[in-house]
RNA sequence: GCGGGAGUGGCGGAAUUGGCAGACGCGCCGGACUUAGGAUCCGGUGGGUUUUCCCUUAAGGGUUCGAGUCCCUUCUCCCGCACCA
């Protein structure tokens, strides 16, 4: 017999048995409870990378043990596969988007099966395929018929060095991800889909998501960014209304001037009507090319200019000066702000740089604000001064009361405003799902009736770096027929953002080659909502948020059976090499590839599993690895080695008396191993600890041998510690586990057996080593009964002579218990 | 600036409800086996020391019979948001 376990052997022919076996499909199965695993799907780059590796090991613990738990569950993967990166390899290389992803998902396939997680492939699905973007097409238009997706002309990130626009994800620091270079805006009609419609449920449905971690929460609860305040309509000595947002309508009559966002439209009329105001005309124009970054961030200085207009002021009917501003975002809220220095520092600053006036309406509690001298805006609550009518209320009834007094006079009301905007979902890019909506000169916008899905992506397009979307030079796929009046038409062009395949592919799983709907309601009302998504926290805001929106649509639409998609959600951490993040420019890649090939899946996934919790970065170590792998060689070493001692041995009986105290202390750390293990998968997800409990076992199991000679050894018990190890490493190291579960002579699959249940007499134990505290000091331990009373237990501590000793000369003054633990005695 | 997380041996980490700090692994040291050992098995391994003792969970304080865990103050690091009116 060799003396070392051949993973290469072993891993290729359990992968082999399972592919052949169909092992991992699943079907709905209203007899057992179900259990939808979800790893986030990856890009199809061309490589898995460790953070894939780890990302799809968690899961497959996961699945796994839900496996051998009883339940139906549903493990599905696909590909991710729209995207920039296949469009810059065809402009690069003059390699096709569609053979470059399919090359790089056959690659990517294989490396999945190489590390042998166990995924229904039956339900593969690729989002660049017609029978998966037919229907992502299909969802454009339920959400078009529903209003939910409007065309508009907007401002959109561009870069000049791609010459292409970029999805905001793809802006990092104001900067071009992969060339570096300034981001600018560009105007162009875009298409958008209406998520502020459902701001407010996005908001209060994350109290739904109890499973999700609660930093996740917090993010999109901040990105959502609900504020509660008022729209106040300032007007323009011309007459123009100014409406602003403000969220403190308590502090209206500390307005001492009004400033507008470079872009406000108001502004272009001023510089229409004179023509003469170089300074403004500078200003504005100065502003509006500053980058986006040197605009919005906080260590810029304010700086603004005076448009020479005033306002009045609605309540008082003050003349306030209309100033434009850097700090005043076109955005946000109407584009206008009351500048109130007194209560907001944003405004004192500015008022303090332009010599603006001050005025304190609010004197908090135990103060007196100077508006002369102050230069810190104060924004705590108080007392109303220097407000008419108002004076003396406290500032949140003043609130309720100036938000009536405005509505009465029409000048204004409450408001919500969130920080949340539409989604972009236009990309002028050729490898993206096609907009299905053609224009016509005649009847104008047409959606593309439903029959006439999918918009096929032709495959016969040049890609060159013009800035617009190849398509448009594909004239077989620009020029149609008004699917309305027949009349010459125009396709969009544009695609849409990967983010929208994205967003519902958790439900084409359910019912992946459904050539009728886009997922079929018996299956997708058996399987959603996923009961555990697992992906990378750099997720937290963009995939999960659209997600939950497309999910409440479609709930809104009768068409799916919840309103939220992802029950219980871990975020990973990063894997790093050195502390820092791994990355070809500095080198310090580790290649899953390689690891596989060198020391197996068994031992790339078992270390990535014990090395951190999931949730924590991870560190990658050589030294780790290796530790793995001689673990995996022991456990297969101890099991081949008594393989044939406990063959045919009998089971042990729950319960099982008049055994050694060796044995006893087997079964002690058996049991014990199988409840750690199971709590840690089930309800911790720790599952480094839950490693540690099986190479505990596993060192109690050669501890047992080495006690007890050969052929003294009670074959059952340690048949019962070796089949148990087995089950338990399955959801970890699913190839060794299949392995030793066959040198253990037993038949079929490891993954189909049950998870084993701990016996619960084996974890009685008739002694119990108790600590001696004096004072809250470790003094001596002792050995008593299991289960003594308190009072059995501070007699017997004080019997002893030891404690005897170190009492001489004190008075006790009391004793704590801790049954099973300690006894603290308290002595002066 | 705001929000979140973390800080425990030489290293990764454990301690789940306030009850023996350092599980498990790496590294290191020793032993056995061996022609050999970078394999394997067994054992040791927080620090100090005057060794029936003392110190130790970023620092300091507090609550408690008892604190890594709870409270207060401070420091450091990581992540997210960042002029959101």
């Amino acid at each position: 017999m060799d003396s070392r376990y051949n993973f290469r052997q072993a891993e290729k022919k359990w992968q082999q048995r399972w592919e052949q076996a169909n092992a991992f499909q699943v079907k709905e199965d209203s007899s057992r409870q179900k259990f939808y695993c979800l790893e986030m799907f990856p890009y199809p780059s061309g490589n898995l990378h460790m953070g894939h590796v780890r990302n799809y090991a968690i899961g497959d613990v996961v699945a796994r043990y839900h496996t051998m738990q009883g339940l139906a569950v549903l493990h599905p993967m696909g590909w991710d596969a729209f995207g920039l990166p296949a469009e810059n390899a065809a402009i690069k290389h003059g390699i096709h988007p569609s053979r470059w992803t399919r090359d790089n998902i056959n690659n990517m396939r294989r490396q999945l099966k190489s590390m042998g997680v166990s995924y229904d492939w039956s339900r593969e699905v690729a989002t660049c395929h017609p029978g998966y973007y037919r229907w992502t097409e299909w969802l454009f238009l339920q959400l078009y018929h529903r209003g939910l997706a409007y065309r508009k002309q907007a401002a959109v990130n561009w870069c000049p060095s791609c010459a292409t626009v970029l999805a905001n994800e793809q802006v990092v620091g104001g900067r071009c991800e992969r060339c570096d270079t300034l981001v600018t805006k560009k105007n162009l009609s875009q298409w958008f889909f209406r998520i502020t419609a459902y701001a407010d449920r996005l908001l209060q449905d994350l109290d739904k998501l109890q499973g999700w971690p609660e930093k996740v929460r917090i993010m999109q609860e901040n990105w959502i960014g609900k504020s509660t305040g008022a729209e106040v309509r300032f007007q323009a000595e011309d007459g123009t209304l100014l409406p602003v947002f403000t969220t403190r309508p308590d502090t209206i009559y500390g307005v001492t001037y009004m400033v507008l966002a470079p872009e406000h439209p108001f502004v272009e009329q001023l510089l229409e009507r004179q023509p003469e105001n170089a300074a403004l005309r500078a200003f504005v124009d100065r502003v509006k090319v500053q980058s986006e970054i040197d605009r919005t961030s906080t260590e810029t200085e304010k700086e603004g200019v005076f448009t020479g207009a005033y306002a009045l002021h609605p309540l008082t009917g003050e003349r306030v000066p209309i100033w434009v501003a850097n700090y005043v975002l076109l955005e946000y809220g109407t584009g206008a702000v009351m500048g109130v220095p007194a209560h907001d520092q944003r405004d004192l600053d500015f008022a303090r740089k332009y010599r603006l006036p001050v005025r304190v309406v609010i004197q908090p509690l135990g103060r007196n604000l100077d508006d002369r001298v102050m230069t810190e805006a104060c924004a705590d609550p108080g007392v109303m001064v220097n407000s008419g009518e108002f004076d003396g209320l406290d500032c949140e009834v003043a609130k309720l009361r100036i938000i009536e007094l405005l509505a009465r006079q029409g000048k204004g009301q409450e408001q919500v405003n969130y920080r949340l905007r539409d989604w972009l979902i236009s990309r002028q890019r050729y490898w993206g799902a096609p907009i299905p909506i053609v224009y016509c000169d005649r009847c104008g916008i047409v959606p593309v009736p439903e029959a006439d899905l999918p918009v096929m992506l032709p495959l016969d397009v040049a890609f060159e770096p013009t800035g617009e979307s190849p398509l448009l030079k594909s004239q077989d796929f620009l020029n149609t027929n008004c699917p309305r009046c027949g009349g010459p038409a125009r396709r969009e062009t544009d695609t849409m953002d990967t983010f929208v395949c994205s967003s519902w592919y958790y439900l084409r799983y359910c019912s992946p080659r459904d050539e009728e709907h886009a997922f079929s309601g018996d299956q997708v009302g058996f399987w959603t909502p996923v009961d555990q998504y697992i992906g990378g926290v750099e997720h937290a805001i963009l995939h999960l948020l659209y997600s939950r929106f497309f999910m409440k649509v479609l709930y809104d639409l009768g068409l799916v059976p919840a309103d939220e998609p992802f029950t219980n959600l871990l975020t990973q951490g990063m894997v790093l090499k050195e502390g820092s993040k791994m990355s070809k420019s500095k080198g310090n890649v580790v290649s899953p590839e390689e690891i596989i090939e060198h020391y197996g899946a068994d031992t790339a996934r078992l270390f990535i599993l014990f090395a951190a919790p999931p949730e924590r970065d991870l560190d990658w170590s050589d030294q780790g690895v290796e530790g793995a792998y001689r673990f995996i060689n022991r456990v297969w070493r101890l099991v081949a080695g008594a393989a044939s001692e406990v063959a045919g041995a009998g089971r042990i009986r729950p319960g099982a008396a008049d055994l050694s105290p060796e044995e006893r202390a087997l079964r002690l750390a058996t049991h014990r191993a199988i409840l750690k293990v199971t709590e840690d998968i089930s309800t911790r997800f720790n599952f480094n600890t839950a490693v540690s409990a099986i190479m505990e076992l596993v060192n109690a199991i050669y501890h047992y041998a080495e006690q007890v000679p050969a052929g003294q050894r009670h074959r059952a018990v340690l048949r019962e510690s070796l089949v148990d190890l087995a089950l338990l490493l399955a959801p970890f190291t699913p190839h060794l586990a299949e392995e030793l579960w066959e040198l253990l002579g037993e038949s079929g699959s490891v993954h189909q057996q049950r998870w084993p249940e701990h016996d619960a007499s084996a974890l009685v134990v008739d002694e119990v080593e108790i600590v001696v505290q004096i004072n809250g000091r470790v003094r001596d331990r002792l050995n008593v009964p299991a289960g003594i009373s308190q009072a059995e237990m501070e007699q017997v501590v004080l019997a002893k002579q030891r404690v005897q000793e170190m009492l001489q000369g004190k008075s006790l003054v009391r004793a704590v218990c801790v049954p099973g633990k300690l006894v603290n005695l308290v002595v002066k």
